[in-house]
DNA sequence: TAATTCGCTAGACCGA
DNA sequence: TCGGTCTAGCGAA
């Protein structure tokens, strides 16, 4: 019987003697079906030795004995040149490592993944529409696929614990409240509630089984949460156990399974893919979609939507629920589920477009780092091209790699000072371009001296054929091009342009990625020669456009990676060198024009008592009024806010209005507040991320000798936990003083002036002439101590 | 078992 | 009390 339907994901099972894949396809409703494969490694070994490698055995640890099936020559391409390898094959998956221990010869590809083994022999795409024959559960074969639109449903939840003792315990308190929001949404719980949205049960077997009959009813592809896969969806599981509730999470009746990517932890539900929003947060955080200091979900939220969302203290739900008056408390959980809901909304196109981009089923997209796509990636298409998968770095070699690191960007000194009319421009996608064009991979790597690009330290690639990486790269890169024209013919409201957007984004996220994936220890495709050839010729290509700056009489005030900052008089001349450096680039290279910058700060620092121009630091404003701030105290989030926000404030004072007044103005009226006692605690937190658990650290900073004090409170603090603490006036050193924003009862005054307010703004000021003995009592110029 | 290197800064720590 | 060194975190690209 031929089926079409969507394929959404794979595994496998062993049934008896045979291993079946088991692929979740989505046709009218999702279903399992069921394909016989075979798991197979190659080994390069003479074809002589075929008989021989027949008939090895070996023990399990299970004690079963694990045999080779049969063995197959094929030809196959190991390291950019044509070989033949004997192709093993064996009946179960947990063979493979077993048999490559035993077999006394190289082996290859026999460390992946059984069910990716199979999506990468089909060519699989996720949520691309399959056509199959199938008879019963079984398909006897995969026709074809195409890619099409399979739309996710999605639905969020959130839930709410009775918390008497600070953090609940799931085998005795119970969870109290569940809300959603997908197709509906409403809040569950068994108190009375005014609220039209709340349905009533009377405990909490009937709530869970209510959650239960939404799900069902609603039938989402996708479940998301927000630290679902660390709280919400194990919790609710052992409230089901405990209450003997019948309610399950997936399509299916079964348990939920957790499944520890890296250090992610994920948790898969039967036949529903479970998306936790958090570790996604964190991952669209470090690409640089998400800007925020903390990873809750109110900020997160926040920084995303530009709303604000109201939260309730954690602490005190307990006390609500006792109160018998829930109403409040059903708002915001409801709250909860609708802005979780809002974010996967956000996220979820992405992972799709990266999930259909990578071959990679969207739950492990999902739990995914960007090397880990880069690799998914390679591996599909090294399979593609008939190419060997190189196999994952041994422990010996990875820490060769780590012990031997290659040299990076050039940055150049800037001369700090207020400029005026400065033009910035940089090169489109500086690594990816430089790979394309140079042919940089590993297997293009030679010792010829014919058609060949020499890499300024002397390594040497062939010009063709085209090395893995570079031609998989282009296609990124041309099909983003590609897609960036369509996008501006598209109404910007459309779904198509949201679908597409998040496809050009997902393209970006790969490419940028793909140099520092050759870079990295743990990379199957790491390459020393590739990666540093790669900064070489970064370098190079920036260095050579500085000088060419210099040749048409243009300073060149900074620079740094791909970027050059140069002072104009007439802006036809720094038109005009462009165009001289583009037409000595290569093709796929282009220096573009980001902006032109009336006005600009750069500032010093000090270095052995000295002070010298700071690199990675500096604000421009352009035509339109805009200001482009980098490095300064008032993008980090280690900063306290009112610091953070007076430098800013001072800084556009500056650039917008030229005005030095207005900035000593504003510095004045901080320092009063500041003074005063009157600046909210919330405004004088610093938030610094912790990367150890607190007691493992030897130094006492600040945020850890906080962190020890709530502990001892009985405050759970692990290690990824951003502190938010407060220096108050109680103790000596500032560590001493430091306590957790929500313990602060003061704040320390000559702290926040000293450390954090004048350095701040003194960084600026400096620019405009004064001087760090102005600070002092008695300075000669207009005294800054008047209203210090 | 989390893509890279370059660079700035703080606060603790340590010895004079 | 000082200045140098070190640990740690975060940002730019």
């Amino acid at each position: 019987m031929i089926k079409k339907a969507y394929f959404i994901d794979a595994d496998y099972v062993v049934h008896k003697e045979d291993v079946y894949i088991r692929l979740y396809v989505k046709g009218k409703k999702l279903c399992r079906v069921y394909y016989k494969y075979e798991p197979y490694f190659y080994v390069d070994a003479p074809s002589k030795e075929k008989e021989t490698i027949a008939r090895v055995k070996a023990q399990t640890k299970t004690g079963e004995t694990a045999r080779v099936d049969r063995v197959e020559e094929v030809k196959k391409i190991v390291n950019g040149t044509e070989k033949k390898l004997l192709r093993v094959y064996c009946k179960k998956p947990s063979y493979v490592p077993e048999l490559k221990a035993t077999i006394p010869f190289n082996c290859y590809e026999y460390s992946i993944p059984f069910a990716k083994r199979f999506m990468f022999d089909f060519e699989l795409v996720p949520f691309s529409l399959i056509t199959y024959d199938r008879e019963g559960k079984f398909i006897t074969k995969i026709i074809k696929q195409k890619e099409t639109e399979m739309s996710l449903s999605v639905l969020a939840f959130d839930i709410e614990t009775y918390n008497p003792r600070g953090a609940p315990r799931e085998q005795i308190d119970p969870a109290i409240m569940i809300s959603w929001a997908g197709k509906t949404k409403g809040v569950v719980t068994y108190k009375e509630s005014k609220r039209e949205f709340v349905t009533k049960k009377n405990d909490e077997k009937e709530m869970l089984e209510e959650f239960h009959k939404v799900l069902q009813k609603e039938n989402p592809d996708v479940i998301a949460g927000y630290n679902s896969a660390n709280f919400d969806l194990p919790y609710l599981e052992k409230r089901t156990e405990a209450t003997k509730a019948e309610c399950y999470f997936g399509m299916w009746p079964g348990k939920i399974k957790g499944i520890n990517k890296g250090l992610i932890k994920g948790v898969k539900t039967k036949g529903r893919i479970h998306v936790d929003l958090y570790p996604a947060a964190r991952f669209f955080g470090f690409i640089g979609l998400v800007k925020t200091n903390q990873y809750t979900l109110e900020a997160v939220y926040n920084a995303l939507t530009g709303k604000q969302k109201k939260m309730v203290q954690r602490l005190n739900i307990w006390e609500i629920w006792d109160s018998n008056s829930i109403d409040e408390l059903a708002d915001y959980s409801l709250m909860d589920a609708t802005s979780t809901l809002e974010i996967a909304n956000e996220f979820l196109p992405i992972f799709r477009e990266l999930s259909i981009i990578t071959k990679m089923p969207l739950f492990d997209v999902s739990l995914s780092t960007s090397g880990q796509l880069v690799e998914q990636l390679l591996m599909f298409n090294s399979i593609k091209r008939n190419m060997i998968i190189p196999p994952k770095p041994h422990a010996g070699t990875i820490q060769e790699r780590l012990s031997n690191p290659i040299q990076g960007a050039y940055v150049k000194l800037p001369q700090p000072g207020i400029y005026e009319n400065i033009a910035v421009m940089d090169f489109r996608g500086l690594y990816p371009s430089i790979i394309i064009s140079y042919n940089i991979s590993p297997e293009t790597i030679t010792n010829d001296d014919e058609n060949v690009n020499v890499s300024p330290e002397g390594t040497k690639f062939l010009k063709k054929p085209m090395g893995l990486i570079p031609s998989v790269l282009e296609e990124l890169v041309d099909y983003r091009t590609e897609i960036k024209k369509k996008l501006k013919k598209i109404d910007k409201d459309s779904e198509e342009y949201k679908r597409l957007y998040a496809r050009q984004f997902s393209l970006k996220i790969l490419a940028n990625s793909f140099y520092g994936f050759s870079a990295y220890p743990r990379a199957r495709w790491y390459s020393r020669e590739c990666g540093s050839s790669t900064t070489a010729w970064g370098r190079q290509h920036i260095l050579e456009t500085i000088e060419e700056a210099g040749k048409h009489g243009l300073e060149v005030l900074y620079s740094d990676t791909d970027s050059v900052f140069m002072l104009y008089k007439k802006k036809d001349e720094v038109l005009q060198f462009m165009e001289t450096v583009n037409k000595k680039l290569p093709e796929k290279m282009e220096l573009e024009l980001e902006a032109f910058y009336p006005r600009g700060v750069f500032v010093t620092k000090k270095i052995g008592g000295k002070e010298v121009g700071a690199k990675k630091k500096y604000a421009l404003i352009d035509e339109e009024g805009r200001i482009k701030i980098r490095g300064f105290e008032l993008v980090r989030r280690d900063w306290s806010g009112i610091a953070r926000r007076t430098q800013r404030r001072v800084l556009e004072a500056i650039l917008k209005e030229g005005s030095k007044e207005k900035a000593v103005n504003i510095v004045q009226e901080i320092i009063k507040k500041l003074k005063e006692g009157k600046v909210e605690l919330e405004d004088l937190a610093i938030s610094t991320q912790i990367s150890k658990p607190p007691s493992q650290y030897e130094i006492k900073s600040p945020e850890i000798s906080a962190a020890l004090k709530a502990q001892k409170r009985g405050i759970e603090i692990q290690k990824g936990s951003v502190i938010r603490y407060v220096v108050t006036k109680n103790g000596k050193s500032i560590s001493e003083k430091a306590e957790l924003l929500e313990y602060a009862e003061n704040y320390d005054v000559e702290y926040y002036l000293n450390n954090q307010l004048i350095p701040a703004v003194m960084k600026i000021l400096k620019e405009l002439g004064y001087q760090e003995e102005d600070l002092k009592v008695g300075g000669k110029q207009q005294s800054l101590d008047s209203f210090f």
